[in-house]
DNA sequence: ATATTTGTACGACAAATATCGTAGATAATA
DNA sequence: TATTATCTACGATATTTGTCGTACAAATAT
């Protein structure tokens, strides 16, 4: 038993998230896209990404000289697992506190408490 | 502008999860009460109270021979932090398809649930 | 007065992460 | 063919975090 779950770290989950819009990317790619947020080497970012091969969160295939990545786990799956340890740890597990500082943060915006009240209703509907 | 916000690690919180139940506490304390959930020596859950002292996390007053520590940041100050950061790294800024996923997940309570709802219509009454 | 307990301070160390430089291989080009 | 560009592989290094051990000071107990 007990398959432990390997998490990405911040900067693996950036690559994460540009890989989850359109795989298989290059790391050329994704070190352009990289860009646009902060100034690394290519070189740094190819690391990060053979390393999160080595640690199963990417697979590659070879594609002429360079590499194809994409991700092993589902946007979705790692989302989930990633937000039940956030609540644990940072909501000492309640999700219901977690939403209450969500829709009371300013940031929120009107449309996506619409959005957050459709998803209530249509799972009440489930119900 | 720019006061740079200082967020604690994961060992940080664990710290500041306890503190911010009864304030303040001396570090005897607080080591005492993570003994319950994992095993470290005494001087290490010092060595993490003084560096968050020096970050700014923590702020100490002189008891007799030891210090009572409290932390400097309110607790919902902190978690609001720590959320925004998470929805964005997570979940690309969006709180919708973060709740989203809570609300699919089978560990979200039919209590929970029902709380949820109740802040958002609250919230809809006030505007 | 001496020994023990209780606390802080400080330094050492390991692990994980992030960062990059350089070397070497292959492909494209001049 | 010789040069340049493009990639990967492989260290090297810095930073952060977590972890203690040891030393030292002060209070307490014997």
């Amino acid at each position: 038993m007990s398959k432990k779950k390997i998490l990405p770290t911040a900067a693996e989950l950036e690559i994460l998230s540009i890989l989850w819009e359109g795989e298989p990317l290059t790391v050329k790619e994704i070190h352009q896209q990289l860009q646009d947020k902060k100034d690394i080497g290519y070189t740094t970012a190819l690391k990060i990404m053979q390393n999160m091969t080595s640690k199963g969160l990417l697979k590659r295939e070879l594609s002429g000289k360079s590499h194809l990545y994409s991700s092993v786990y589902k946007k979705e799956d790692t989302q989930s697992t990633l937000l039940e340890r956030f609540v644990d740890s940072a909501f000492g597990g309640s999700a219901s506190s977690l939403v209450m500082q969500l829709l009371g943060n300013s940031k929120t915006t009107e449309k996506e408490l619409k959005e957050i009240k459709d998803i209530i209703s249509q799972i009440e509907k489930k119900q």
